[in-house]
Order: C-alpha cells, then sequence, then structure tokens
DNA sequence: CGATGTCAACGAATATTTTCGTAGCGACGG
DNA sequence: CCGTCGCTACGAAAATATTCGTTGACATCG
C-alpha cells in the first residue's frame, strides 16, 4: 500500500508528540511551556520542531488562528508501537518477552496496572491475537 | 562510585552490542558479518565503532592477538534497563505498564514466554519490590 | 502614530552520529 | 625479496539532528 516508511522520530520529536498526546491540540507557546518544564528548552527551537514534524506529516497544524494549533497526527498507540517494535528488534533480539520483564523490573507498577497487564495476557494467550483497547 | 553518567549507546552501538550479547567476544571481522547479514554495513565501519565504544569504556578490547577481540563491558541487563528506563520516561510518560501492554500488541510472544511473564507478575506484586533472577 | 509584545518563518550555526577512504604493519606464499 | 592479504589506526566527509538568532507581520495599548 502506499504509506512512506515513517522516517523514525527522533527523539527530540517524540518528546513533543507526548506533549500533543497528553494536552491534545496545542499551540507552539503551550508546548513549550510543557517541555521547557520537563527539559530546558528554547521557544523557537521547539517552533522549529513543530515546523519540521508538519512537513514530515508527523503532525497537523491548524492555521485558522494567529497562533497556530498544532496535533498529533498519528495516534500514540502507532507510533509507540513502531518505536517499542524498533526497541525489540535492534535491543532485545525479537524478543518481547524480554523488553516485557526488563520493563517490568526497570520501572516500579502499581497492583492497579498489574491487573491490566495480566488481563491482557489472559486475553492473548486465549484466543484472539490482539484485543483492542477501547 | 565514580560513575560517568553512560552517555546513552546509540543507535549503531546498541546494534553492535547486541551482536557482542549474542556471540560472546568477537573479532571486528565476526561483528561485521553478523551485522552485515541484518543490514548493510562496511568492515571499517564497524570497526571504527567498536574502537569508539572501546574509548567509551562500552566494550572491552584484548589485544593479545592480531585481531583484537572485542566483548561488551556492561552486562545486558543493565544496558536494557537503561534504554528501556529511558523509554518509559520519554514516549510513555512514565507508565511501564504502558509500554508492557504496547509491546505485547506489538511483538506475538508464544505461550512459553507468556507463563514467564506471569510468573514475574505474581513475584511483583505479592511481595517483594524487585525479584532478581537467577 | 509609535512602542511593545506575540508569532511564524527562515537560515544557519552546532552538535552528534555514521560511514569510509587511505595508510601502515606484519604475516605468508612463491 | 616481492606482492598480496588481513588488520588496526586515523582522519575526515557525509548524513542527521538540534538549537537559535533574526526578521517581518500584526495587534494592542497609550
Amino acid at each position: 500500500m502506499g504509506r512512506r516508511p515513517t522516517p523514525h522520530a527522533t527523539e527530540a520529536e517524540v518528546e513533543i508528540l507526548q506533549v500533543l498526546w497528553q494536552r491534545g491540540p496545542s499551540t507552539v507557546r503551550e508546548v513549550h511551556a510543557a517541555l521547557d518544564a520537563v527539559r530546558r528548552t528554547g521557544y523557537t527551537t521547539v517552533l522549529k520542531l513543530l515546523q519540521i514534524m508538519q512537513e514530515k506529516g508527523m503532525v497537523d497544524r491548524d492555521e485558522s488562528e494567529r497562533a497556530h494549533v498544532y496535533s498529533a497526527a498519528a495516534t500514540e498507540a502507532d507510533v509507540q508501537g513502531e518505536i517499542v517494535g524498533h526497541l525489540v528488534d535492534r535491543v532485545f533480539a525479537g524478543s518481547a518477552s524480554k523488553l516485557v520483564l526488563r520493563a517490568l523490573k526497570a520501572k516500579p507498577v502499581d497492583e492497579k496496572e498489574l491487573r491490566a497487564i495480566r488481563a491482557m495476557l489472559d486475553g492473548l494467550s486465549s484466543d484472539d491475537p490482539n484485543g483492542e483497547e477501547s
């Protein structure tokens, strides 16, 4: 089909996407504020990044207002899925379970989340190959 | 504790580490052969990378033979843990479970692996905050 | 109107990563 | 002795990614 190979989002780009996923459509100023709080960044740096990402089609831009409003073009699920897939191949020799084990060890996960994971696990083993979230 | 903050392994570096973890100590030629099979790469490119990694302390080098033998300096667990931790923060807003869910959906995991994951899950939820592998 | 503040658009300098060409060295076969 | 091969060492080009200074357009306010 006619999809561009997705040139792989860079580190900085993913950080911006994360902001957009969390905040929803936002102006450059808003994205900058959010990002700057986490990691020192210049305003024009964020602006430039968003413009580049827009050219690449990673984000959409609404120019109807003076302050353009950007929003992630791809869903969180798609982008994260791609990144994880890439990671599994490049760093975990294709073994997703290895990554899962590693992730659970690297970061604490509370009871509630553990239950969610178990639920998904059950869904996977028994029947259909991919349950979709709501 | 005089450890340098680990400058983060680059994409290409991680690929090489993966080869070293899989093959164990290897010569440049061997690493190159393995890597070239997966992704077209030049011999001197691999050599250079290994030299750089050696300077950074990411790999050890045995020069006793003419063909130097390189080996990963850090364990697979440590490096993978770091990468995953970074990923969780930057792409999954700190939620390890989200990454786990995504990974399970992105790549198929067979029954046996699912069991291993469940086992680890049980170990985590009930008691101690971090079970250690054998 | 003129000063001031907010924004997008660029262009370009930096920084980082990745890839190679080239040189030099020792071993080996003829 | 050569000529050739397998290797390391370098250096530097090429490709990428990141960061910013500047400029010009508008709008608002006094």
